[in-house]
RNA sequence: CGGGGUAUAGCUCAGUCUGGUAGAGCGUUGCGUUUGGGACGCAAAAGUCGGGGGUUCGAAUCCCUCUGCCCCGACCA
């Protein structure tokens, strides 16, 4: 491509509101435009960038045996009645009515799709398993979309769902899926981890998520220093403590905090440390409310918390109103001591085995100090109800977990029949019998990949590609093609050795000075750059220098091939 | 959904408190000089000050209202 026959789009200046590096330097390399809260458009620039993602995926995808297909990004309302999710999936699903009123959404995902075209397609257990993939564009109204493309409304998503006769078979393909994610993150030269992750409502049997390591990630990942063992943090197990609970010493004392209201407040006007300390919230259980105990310095973990028996499926913290009506009391003072026996008492492991601890005493402005279970308080059940922290013990019981943050750019599960069986996708097995087939699905966000990567990969010039998703590898510049013609025909023939050796080519023949030009490439992270100038024509070598290297060095063409590879 | 902020030239923003001729930088266009790390000079084009309503002799500025966008929060007491 010659630059003077391309559209680049370079700015100096970006809106105040971009806050992270990704976000700032797609804007400022030209790569998307914001059209509205949430969308992008991709430049010509920033297409290449993300066609070059979508091919690997697209290559690997191909090589583990998926097969390509595209389905509508508009569905019916009626399929999404089927399995429910037309309430169940809430705000985020976009609703349109189309001229005769009917309604349909816009996809946010394509379980119901493709199970419909399953059910329809699939007839013999022969057809399985079978795994079919598409790349296509999704939209989920997001409560908040920030950081550009990477939580954006529409975005590009690789979606490959797979169809089984057993579990086994799911098992070998999520495992063929798992390979190839590997691959593909390994091939675009990403940092990243694959980490346990949580099977949600759905409840399947094994999820794991790929992470992009990036400190401005969503999501925190716990991994272990003495194994393989990574987990979202939503996942990992909190071991119970090695020790046990200490004989109570103390005696119950209720003690006035007329405004100290948070764990740290209380902590430090009483003098003792949070790790003493238990903290109570009360949350909306199945019949009525269910107190949760922590000590003052874990937190809860919504999604552990979510599965417990007295909880159904949901973890929502009870009002003010409802907390008062109960107990008598608001958040803040809430304790275990002396909880109505309506109340059922879930303390954590670790909260469970401290002993005179303090917690607060179900009135306004008072706590308790030399409270103990047993003794003062009641404990219904004893369950992991916290997220880990950096020092835990591995569950895997090597090693000790540290936390690190991450951006999750793939997903692979085993979704089991829960789709298949609401739309009826059955096959006959070898008895002739109908059988509800078994499926897997398989994630990968497309465009915020390209974003997870600059996050990973940029300097104060501008983004450091890794080669395989560079919009061109090298960057041919002229310095004044104006004065010598020998100098802008000597780029030319370089810039066309290039290509024909299929080395993906720039020609930055816009006559810019070259400072600017200089900036512009290393904005846009081309990997390799080499200048043709006089000066170089007249030594017969050409000016190299790579994107992450200081300073240029003079080669031969030969030796820049060799370089090339 | 709650709280806060913001909307002025293509972009980034001043100007609003204290009402009185619409501003800057970047970008764009033309001419000239320049040409190895985002050049310089001269000239120019460019705005329904988010929409609607009101107050006033007069509104970007004050009041009401609607809308878009951004930030924080939406359980961790």
């Amino acid at each position: 491509m010659r630059l003077s026959q391309f559209h680049l789009a370079t700015v100096k200046e970006i809106p105040a509101d971009a806050e992270i590096a990704s976000h700032k330097l797609m804007l400022r390399a030209g790569m998307i435009r914001r059209l509205a809260s949430g969308l992008y458009t991709w430049s010509p620039l920033g297409l290449r960038v993300l066609r070059k993602v979508e091919n690997v995926v697209r290559e690997e995808m191909n090589r583990a045996g998926a097969i390509e297909l595209l389905m509508p990004s508009v569905q019916p309302r009626e399929l999404w009645e089927e399995t429910g999710r037309w309430e169940k999936f809430g705000g985020q699903l976009l609703k349109i009515k189309d001229r005769k009123q009917q309604e349909f959404c816009y996809g946010p995902t394509h379980e119901e799709v493709i199970t419909d075209f399953a059910r329809n397609e699939l007839k013999s257990y022969k057809q399985l398993p079978v795994n079919f993939y598409q790349i296509q564009t999704k939209f989920r109204d997001e409560i908040r979309p920030r950081f550009g493309v990477m939580r954006a409304r529409e975005f590009l998503m690789k979606d490959a769902y797979s169809f089984h006769l057993t579990q086994e078979s799911l098992a070998a393909t999520y495992a063929v899926m798992y390979q190839a994610y590997t691959r593909i993150f390994t091939r675009l030269g990403l940092s990243f981890r694959a980490v346990q992750a949580d099977t949600g409502a759905i409840g399947g049997n094994a999820s794991h998520e790929f992470q992009v390591l990036a400190d401005s990630g969503e999501d925190a990942i716990a991994f272990s220093d003495g194994s393989d063992y990574a987990a979202n943090i939503e996942k990992a197990e909190a071991l119970a403590p090695t020790n046990t609970r200490p004989t109570a010493t103390a005696a119950l004392q209720q003690v006035a905090t007329p405004t100290q209201k948070t764990i740290e407040d209380v902590a430090a006007f009483l003098g003792v440390s949070p790790d003493r300390c238990v903290k109570t919230l009360l949350l909306r259980g199945r019949d009525g409310l269910v107190a949760l105990c922590l000590r003052g310095d874990h937190q809860v973990n919504e999604v552990k918390a979510a599965k417990l028996d007295e909880l159904g499926g949901e973890s929502i913290l009870a009002s003010e109103e409802e907390i008062l009506a109960a107990i008598g009391t608001r958040p803040g003072f809430i304790g275990p001591v002396g909880l109505p026996d309506s109340i059922p008492v879930i303390v954590d492991r670790d909260a469970a085995v401290l002993a005179d601890f303090v917690c607060g005493g179900n009135a306004d402005g008072t706590h308790c100090t030399g409270a103990n279970w047993a003794r003062d308080a009641r404990i219904s059940r004893i369950a992991d109800i916290r997220n880990v922290v950096e020092g835990d013990r591995s569950p895997d019981g090597e090693g000790i977990l540290h936390i690190a943050r991450g951006i999750e750019v793939g997903h692979v599960f085993q979704l089991g029949t829960k789709y298949a069986e609401a739309l009826d996708a059955v096959v006959l097995n070898d008895q002739g019998k109908t059988q509800v087939m078994t499926m897997g699905c398989y994630g990968i966000g497309v465009s915020r990949i390209v974003a997870a990567a600059i996050e990973q990969r940029h300097d104060d010039a501008g983004i450091v590609w890794p080669e395989a998703m560079a919009p061109w590898r090298v960057a041919v510049c002229v310095i004044n093609p104006k004065h010598l013609p020998e100098v802008s025909e000597a780029a030319q023939a370089l810039y066309e050795a290039l290509n024909a050796h299929g080395i993906e080519t720039v020609l930055d023949d816009r006559g810019l000075r070259p400072g600017g030009m200089f900036a512009d490439m290393e904005l846009i992270g081309i990997p390799h750059r080499v200048v043709i100038s006089d000066r170089g024509l007249t030594a017969g070598t050409l000016e190299y220098r790579g994107r992450t290297e200081t300073e240029s060095r003079a080669i031969t063409q030969e030796q820049l091939f060799d370089l090339l590879g």
